[in-house]
DNA sequence: GTAGATGATGCGGGAACCTGCAAGACGCGC
DNA sequence: GCGCGTCTTGCAGGTTCCCGCATCATCTAC
């Protein structure tokens, strides 16, 4: 077996390695990767079938990575190791794994044991593995009652983008009044009215701005999810 | 000599530990606090004068940490050890050293030999030390060419946080037109309306909502920014 | 002192945003 | 079929935002 670790910070590096030596005995090679471009050149060239990768990185974020390592051969095992369960990166890896790959989700908080007990059901057992605390954050999303649905997630990313009614309009195919009833359900999920109408109603808020800070506050967004929505939004922008 | 570490990841942790232990003979005792608070309480309880502190915590944030650590005794030496030079974290920085007192800033990406010189050049001599790429940051922040003043960056916090043309007049004491006048200037300096008025003028951004997303990506604004932005904020909304 | 630069303010208009009301469209269960 | 809920769309209105034009105060340089 050969397992490429694709994580930026060096000392993360080397212990991933350490653990999955100790874990997989039947590892033979270890090959590492220092950012998400290298990492995809490296499972490239060696065909990887099993990846360690990080999900924050300065160079080339990991669901890049992960995507295009999966759009070339689907059925390489995954293990996302990141230090945070932000909803907007458990989503944002939900939405590329390719139907019945075998991948997992471990924070880097957890302990020794699970990090190897991952690695070996994983890439020995084709299980997926997903850590608890982000199994919480799927469901949540997933499910209606307090989540968000899709079209409110792609309405929010709008915003943030900073487009217009009419842009989005477009974007989506939707009339004006359409995606203005998608942000009224934003709205209202984010909970954005709160301070808005106190006493007087001048201490008001900017609806439209105000709901990307809450999102961002409530790591609906992130940076990573940012700028992924901008090189999809360049892209769409060019076709057009 | 004392030292405290104040790093919430385990693996960082220890080798600070050891770096501190290997450039410091001098040292007798290290301390580790894995947050923010616990750091605050710590260098309370052992009236600790020297402090190497991240800056990126979950439970509070360094900058957070290190403002009350240095309103309790402002001679406390403080080196910053980050794995980012953002605009929003070197500016967060200099907004809260007391004069006089000697900090440090060094990168995560640093070498074994940079960071060992930096604790000995602080916490011995009590020299200040600024990463290079750090200085670069602060020159073009303070700089008048490309950089920011601090009432743009003020009124970009502003709108980042949802307020209205209004309530930003109100909380920093302006007309509404100067508001909008800043605004203006904000708008240009983070080249907004580059893609604005395209051929036809309908694929347009929502200037103030885009402006936002623009400082973020050029990381002006970051995640903890906005966590102390909108701290202040609802302190300023309980005194109205 | 005069001229020029900078910044704060007021006014007005056009565009975009937010929302209440109401009419269709679609699917689902009975 | 019929009723119900959800989603979409149009219209109208009030509010906020964006900005050009103009005035005034302050400060600097010559």
């Amino acid at each position: 077996m050969k397992v490429l670790i694709v994580e930026d910070d060096p000392l993360h590096r080397s212990y991933l390695h350490e653990a999955v030596s100790a874990a997989l005995p039947e590892c033979e090679t270890v090959i590492e990767a220092e950012s998400g471009t290298m990492g995809e050149k490296l499972a490239r060239d060696h065909r990887s079938a099993h990846v360690v990768m990080d999900l924050q990185m300065n160079n080339r974020n990991g669901i890049e990575a992960a995507r295009t390592i999966w759009k070339e051969r689907p059925d390489t095992r995954i293990l996302f190791w990141s230090n945070y369960s932000d909803e907007a990166y458990v989503r944002g890896v939900s939405r590329i794994v390719p139907d019945g790959a075998a991948y997992g989700y471990v924070l880097k908080s957890a302990s020794d044991e699970r990090l190897k007990l991952a690695l070996r059901s994983i890439f020995v057992e084709a299980q997926c593995v997903i850590d608890r605390e982000v199994r919480g954050m799927q469901q949540k999303s997933l499910g209606q009652t307090r989540g968000f649905s899709d079209s409110e997630y792609e309405i929010l990313i709008d915003i943030a983008l900073g487009l217009t009614d009419r842009a989005i309009a477009r974007r989506r195919g939707l009339s004006l009044r359409s995606v203005q009833n998608r942000l009224q359900q934003l709205y209202e999920k984010l909970d954005v009215y709160q301070t808005a109408s106190d006493d007087h109603e001048d201490s008001r808020f900017n609806l439209r701005a105000r709901a990307v800070t809450v999102a961002m506050l409530r790591k609906l967004l992130n940076y990573s999810a940012l700028e992924r929505a901008e090189s999809e939004l360049a892209e769409w922008l060019k076709q057009v």
